[in-house]
RNA sequence: GGGCCAUUAGCUCAGCUGGUAGAGCAUCCGACUCUUAAUCGGGGGGUCGCGGGUUCGAAUCCCUCAUGGCCCA
């Protein structure tokens, strides 16, 4: 008979022909031996009475009491019969000290063989060394959990961006910073939340999955409901559904969700993303203006403390009032060019070839004046700015300028030359809603993959009557990555896709 | 889609003009009862991303592909 372990026989091992370097098969060999001493390697609950920052921050209250304490073993540093290691759970790292005089000879070696990356509990007593840490001496320690694999070096960390992003548990354990981030995260979504309840506004939940994806400039994902047999599509906005929420009586609603828009990925775009939508009935852009620079404030001073934030070394300033420039006003100051001046589309063209713009599919004035600033204007607002008053043919969901037909009432709000956020006074004409679609189905006729999606029900909304109504649209990734000080969308994202490996 | 760059031990990285693969940490063995990148001594660990080509000889030069990064569109 062959013995176990042999690959042609032993099918647990099937499974397991990747890559079992030396020091797994050291760990498991451990996880074996545990068990043979009676030590379950995966083991059972254990009661905690502290976090690891409740014992640093609360140590003159503690000093000299017994705690309990659980979590990862980071480092350990042995100095033969008494140890010192470091044991990380989720709020700080903390040392702990064993001792074969304290624990005794047998418990000693037990953990003599535990492994940086196991999880173990320790019950003990809180001290300070004489080189003033905070350590809890161990009079008992439990082992809770093998770590199979060894972690990422403990000076250097885990640096593979590729390998940090797939496996981001490794990157969370070794890379205190990126815990920080997306704890900071949560916070910054708890934040929004408090401010839109304070404020009256009901949280809902809209459709994900849907015939038309509308309420954007994108190409959706398609999928399939197999049951149905019908094609849909994933959101790209929660605009349209929002505001039928509106239509029927609700007058405050917030969403915060994934939408998904089948693009390119870059440091600024993932396919999968988190957007806020709000609606607020009878308020109008200026309404939505006051409302956003209070709430990333009112965030902002919550989740760090200050409004003066330093962004990839820039520094910041988000205290009110944020500066309001009109497009054409913005192209006059940065681009010098008299907007009012210009008549027709073709005069818009040439100006804007002259200006070495790329203006494939953009043939209008509004659609010159939009890439105008987007190359020329927009990287100059670092400081936050609100960037008013858009052409109507790339609004096709924002009320028409009483003033100025060809502008809309909508705004995008820019920091770090990024947009922040884009809102409008909501277009609830739906004759002009359904004039607007039908030029938009004229843009995509011509190509434009992007143009907004005709959305008959929407209009059918609209007909039964929407009182007047602010909207607003955020991308909580970016305000994440504005004060988190995060240059790419990946590093605020914890699970952000990544191609198959092909092994 | 285009350009540039990267891929070497579990991790972080060296490896020159082509000549048998290196370091630190980690790991294993030994010493050490206040260390904190602990220290000291010794050992093991590699399909150099995959595939092809040039060459007496390729981690190194050339080509394809894969994955990723940065810049541009």
């Amino acid at each position: 008979m062959l013995s176990k372990g042999d690959p042609m026989t032993d099918s647990s091992d099937s499974l397991e022909q990747r890559d079992l370097s030396e020091q797994v098969l050291i760990r498991r060999q451990k996880m074996d031996k545990l068990r043979q001493q009676g030590v379950a390697p995966f083991g059972r609950r254990y009661e905690r009475t502290h976090l690891n920052a409740a014992i640093k921050d609360g140590f003159e209250l503690l000093d000299g009491r017994e705690v309990s304490v659980a979590g990862r073993l980071l480092s350990i540093r042995s100095h033969g019969k008494a140890s010192f290691a470091d044991l990380a759970d989720m709020t700080a790292t903390l040392q702990i000290y064993v001792k074969t005089d304290i624990v005794g000879q047998p418990a000693y070696e037990l953990f003599s063989s535990f492994d940086i990356g196991d999880f173990i509990g320790v019950r003990g007593r809180v001290f300070r060394t004489h080189r003033g840490e905070v350590t809890v001496e161990a009079h008992e320690i439990t082992f809770l959990s093998k770590a199979l694999r060894p972690l990422p070096e403990k000076w250097h960390g885990l640096k593979d961006v590729d390998l940090r992003y797939r496996q981001r548990y490794v990157d969370l354990i070794v890379n205190r910073d990126v815990m920080e981030t997306f704890v900071r995260r949560t916070q910054i979504i708890r934040a929004i939340r408090r401010f839109l309840d304070g404020r009256g506004f009901y949280e809902v939940e809209t459709p994900a999955l849907s015939v038309i994806a509308g309420g954007g400039h994108a190409r959706p994902f398609s999928t399939h409901h197999n049951a149905l047999d019908l094609d849909l599509s994933m959101r790209i906005a929660l605009e349209l559904f929002h505001k039928r929420l509106i239509v029927g009586g609700f007058d405050r609603v917030y969403e915060i969700g994934h939408c998904f828009r089948n693009e390119g990925i870059s440091t600024k775009h993932n396919p999968e993303f988190t957007m806020l939508e709000l609606y607020q009935a009878f308020a109008d852009y200026n309404d939505m203006m006051k409302l956003f620079e209070d709430m990333v404030t009112s965030v902002t001073q919550e989740v760090l403390g200050t409004l003066k934030i330093a962004y990839q070394g820039t520094d910041i300033d988000l205290t009110p009032p944020w500066p309001r420039l009109s497009m054409m006003e913005a192209i006059r100051k940065y681009a010098g060019i008299d907007w009012q001046s210009i008549k027709t589309d073709a005069e818009a063209v040439a100006i804007g070839e002259k200006l070495g713009l790329d203006l494939k599919n953009k043939k209008t004035k509004g659609m010159v004046l939009d890439e105008i600033c987007s190359e020329l204007v927009e990287p100059h607002l670092v400081q936050p700015t609100f960037l008013v008053d858009y052409p109507v043919e790339i609004s096709p969901l924002a009320k028409r300028h009483e003033d100025h037909p060809e502008l809309t009432y909508r705004f995008e709000c820019f920091i770090w030359g990024r947009e922040m956020s884009n809102a409008f006074s909501e277009l609830n004409d739906p004759v002009d809603q359904l004039e607007r679609f039908l030029q938009q189905a004229k843009e995509k006729e011509k190509g434009n993959e992007e143009a907004h999606v005709f959305d008959e029900d929407f209009v059918n909304a609209l007909e039964y009557g929407m009182p007047p109504t602010g909207g607003l649209g955020m991308g909580v990734d970016r305000l994440v990555m504005l004060l988190t000080d995060n240059l790419s969308i990946r590093d605020v994202i914890l699970f952000p896709l990544a191609r198959p490996r092909a092994d």
